[in-house]
DNA sequence: AGCCAGGAAGTCC
DNA sequence: GGACTTCATGGC
């Protein structure tokens, strides 16, 4: 158990901002997030605006802290924002306490794969469903539940197309299995794609079969932190067309447009 | 019944 | 390069 006071960190935005799957709130207050094969709780302090992780210090320094991104001020961030832009100055207010997550990247690679055409509770239990079949079962501890590991990418290059369909993924079935073989076969080596800079490394994301433009710039803003990602979806192409018609003005926040970015979709979710 | 959801591949030209 | 079609599923 560990304490600590953070600002700009809203647990239930985040969970509920699209670009995690695995986060939810399980009690009042109370969030888990599962993460690749790590398991978390957070819960509220008493009233002093403080937080109570589930792990050791240890484990938020070499773990955590970057998985939330806690060394960026994302204060910062929104007080950065043009001031007689009254949209997203709305935007970053009504998503204050979201953060950009740094998460695995294989995992976000078949998470973003299944979001194409399709919603996000949809989303949420396909995704489970795919945990529960293939990834690895973690037995309870005390003070923590039984889970399912996001799977490897060896047993989804193995699983059966018709199996992957039971799970409700419909057509988007032969991109996971045929994604995770060419990584499970060397075809793409995500341990370089962690490495490179963000164009080369959207470029052979571009390789797998099943993601595009857009699952792409997700997967690198969202596991690579590439604060330079603004994928465009159907929400974000309808916001452009309604609050920006002579274009995003994406000079003025080079370097972090994709961190508005999500501020803005939460905000079209929400809306 | 038809439309929509964090789109991409396939098939034309 | 761009326009058009097809692809599963479930909620409304």
């Amino acid at each position: 158990m560990l304490k600590m006071r953070l600002t700009d960190f809203d647990p239930g935005k985040i969970a509920s901002s699209g670009q995690c799957f695995r986060m939810k709130e399980i009690a009042y207050g109370t969030h888990e997030v599962i993460a690749g094969s790590r398991y978390l709780r957070i819960g509220r302090g008493c009233t002093d605006g403080s937080f109570i992780f589930s792990c050791s210090q240890k484990e938020m320094d070499s773990f955590w802290k970057n998985y939330f991104d806690f060394d960026t001020d994302y204060g910062e961030i929104r007080r950065s924002v043009d001031p007689s832009d009254h949209y997203l100055k709305g935007a970053v207010q009504a998503g204050s306490g979201i953060r950009i997550l740094r998460q695995d990247l294989f995992e976000t690679i078949i998470s973003f794969i299944i979001t194409q055409q399709n919603n996000i509770p949809r989303i949420r239990g396909i995704i489970e469903r795919l945990c529960m079949k293939y990834g690895r079962y973690i037995p309870e501890e005390k003070n923590r539940p039984a889970y399912f590991a996001f799977p490897e990418a060896g047993a989804l290059a193995e699983a059966g197309i018709q199996d992957l369909e039971e799970i409700g993924l419909g057509y988007r079935a032969k991109y996971i299995r045929k994604s995770a073989q060419q990584i499970e076969g060397g075809e793409i080596v995500l341990d370089e794609i962690a490495s490179l800079g963000y164009d080369e490394a959207k470029k052979r994301l571009l390789g797998l079969y099943g993601v595009g433009t857009k699952v792409a710039e997700c997967i690198c803003l969202f596991a690579r932190h590439d604060a330079d990602a603004f994928p465009v979806d159907v929400h974000i192409r309808r916001m452009l067309a309604e609050h920006y018609p002579d274009g995003f003005p994406f000079s003025r926040y080079r370097g972090y447009a994709g961190i508005l970015q999500q501020y803005i979709f939460y905000r079209e979710l929400e809306a």
